[in-house]
DNA sequence: CATATCTTCCAAACCGGTTCGGACTCCTTT
DNA sequence: AAAGGAGTCCGAACCGGTTTGGAAGATATG
């Protein structure tokens, strides 16, 4: 079934059925039941090819995975991949996944020159991200989970990870720790640039030491949270306390931990960054984790959203904003033991 | 750039320019490198809504993710995602990802409707999945990665978890083991039943308990493998090996043994399956686990390979194949202690 | 009553490709 | 020399929507 089908059954106009089906005010109030009924009776869905190729616009989210496969194993990613999808079905768009087997600009000039979305989504930005700059110079409209430097505007929903790492820093200073450590993730995001912003703003505003050896960074995976948090244990002065980026650093901070003899919250304290996963919740934990929260599937469908309205039209400099992070208190962060 | 003009600047028709530009054999080869040249120089790329609606073929696969996050959250899923799309692009199509917010069934129905994609790809099946039902019934081609029961003939690709449970159990059996527990993923995918059968067998040949107690299943992370190892270590009679059916249900199994004092590979043995993603390397265990090993982002570049097999005409009962497992010799795996 | 305006609808053009059914040239066959 | 057959190329139709530029009738305005 077919709009001229349909418009033959009706007894009226290809123009006057689409407009119908389109909300345009144009037709009779009365015609306009009765076409909509009709397109339910019939089962009619207009064909998404003809749409997109008469509307110019293509319906579509694009999102680039990079060659190596690092980034798509993380769960994070995935969910807020999810999230995304999500969003734009809600908006009645598609979401394009596409991996690069030949780099990453190659797969975006390959978009862009075929038209195949209307808006490019970016995750994971890097300090400086250069395909901000690739996408703007290629004329495809972008909009980015997370800020970078540079003066280009483009919509943008980022996580306050920086007032997340200050605040949770605080917490443990408030709780007399002296030597607080951050385990963070890749050093290149800049998420983790912004951590470490808000780790040192805390420091200095306690007047505690943010010696370089405190700071590490690296894959979010279990196993360097792990490695990383055997260093920091090893070094002459060793932190009581971790904040960590993810829940995965933090199941290795944990093990790390205890391989040592040492008891979460009694001997040491540990505050995680929980992004939601259902797989990994910070309640499972023995003890459970103290967390600084913010759901990436959220922020996934906030991201579709403000893809959709920019395809909408609106400003782009309308389109930005910047989610604080829930505190939430749990048993892994106390008072260091006394001296 | 669009075809018109560049036919007007070559002063050929567009069905020359089409024709030469795909490959037909009615034209010059001498005008077909013109064009070619031509195309090249303008940087023309053929308008993908326009080709679709033209051909009716959507150039597309389509992959739903349920609705519960859970599936997302697991990085396996992420990595063949990742293959998939790098597979799809490859073949010079694309992934269209569509997330149900209103139950998985209507997202089916929605695709169908729409005639959104050429082929449908469907993972983590279940014993006796009904979606595939659904799908032959929607008329939507249908490309799976796992088998199911059922009489349905699709083409498929899966992977042999019963050859490399029964594989691992026989060198468990071999090397002395004589309580040998599987820990697996959820209870109802098709590849936990496999893996159950090939346990089964082994443990039968060789004349040892397949007691109910010395099987779990549940979600597959690294919380699950450690609850489901410290439940099996208190039984009257506990296991002195373990197969487990992922990388994370192994990191628990560790976890669990750890917590218990027990050294892994001297009183505990561990053979693990590894999909092969690069965060959770077996070799970076300590120490190094034994593996069935078999990647499954080469498994979502081949599951595309086959839906473009599907899509240019291939008989269906000839795109099925099932991937062997290799078993890996590392240290986890060694006799148990003599008593 | 003539004119302007609004409402409602439609025919035809358009988006940018693919493909059917010739048409023309040149070469072979009988 | 006529007939048949490759080898090339083209005009026009088609895919299924949206959108432009009227047109007809109803209603309001002077």
């Amino acid at each position: 079934m077919n709009l001229r089908e349909l418009a033959q059954h009706l007894g009226l106009s290809k123009t006057t059925v689409s407009r119908a089906l389109n909300g345009f005010s144009e037709v009779n109030e009365e015609t306009r039941l009765r076409v909509v009924e009709a397109a339910r009776r019939f089962n009619y869905t207009p064909n998404v090819s003809a749409k997109r190729l008469a509307t110019g616009e293509t319906g579509a989210f694009g999102v680039v995975l990079p060659g190596a496969s690092a980034e798509m194993a993380d769960p994070v990613f995935g969910e807020f991949l999810a999230g995304l999808a999500d969003g734009a079905g809600r908006c009645g768009r598609d979401l394009y996944v596409n991996a690069t087997f030949d780099g990453e600009e190659a797969g975006y000039r390959r978009l862009a020159r075929a038209k195949a979305v209307d808006v490019m989504i970016l995750a994971n930005l890097k300090i400086d991200d250069l395909r901000i700059r690739l996408l703007s110079h290629l004329g495809l409209q972008t909009v980015t989970c997370g800020r970078t430097a540079g003066s280009l505007i483009y919509p943008h929903l980022d996580i306050d990870h920086e007032d997340g790492v200050r605040r949770a820093v605080e917490l443990l200073a408030g709780l007399g720790h002296r030597t607080i450590a951050l385990v963070s993730g890749p050093a290149d995001l800049s998420a983790s640039e912004q951590r470490m912003v808000g780790w040192h703003a805390a420091l200095s505003r306690h007047g505690l030491s943010a010696a370089a050896h405190l700071f590490t960074a690296g894959p979010s995976t279990e196993g360097h949270g792990y490695r990383a948090t055997r260093a920091l244990l090893d070094a002459p002065t060793p932190p009581t306390a971790f904040v960590c980026a993810s829940m995965f650093l933090a199941s290795g901070c944990c093990r790390a931990i205890g391989d040592r003899g040492l008891r979460i919250g009694e001997d040491v304290s540990i505050i995680a960054h929980d992004d939601g996963l259902a797989t990994v919740r910070p309640e499972a934990f023995e003890p459970a984790l103290t967390t600084t929260f913010s759901s990436i599937r959220a922020a996934g469908i906030r991201v579709a959203e403000l893809a959709a309205q920019l395809v909408g039209g609106s400003d782009p400099a309308d389109l930005t904003e910047v989610w604080p992070v829930d505190l939430i208190f749990r048993d892994s962060a106390q008072a260091p033991p006394r001296r």
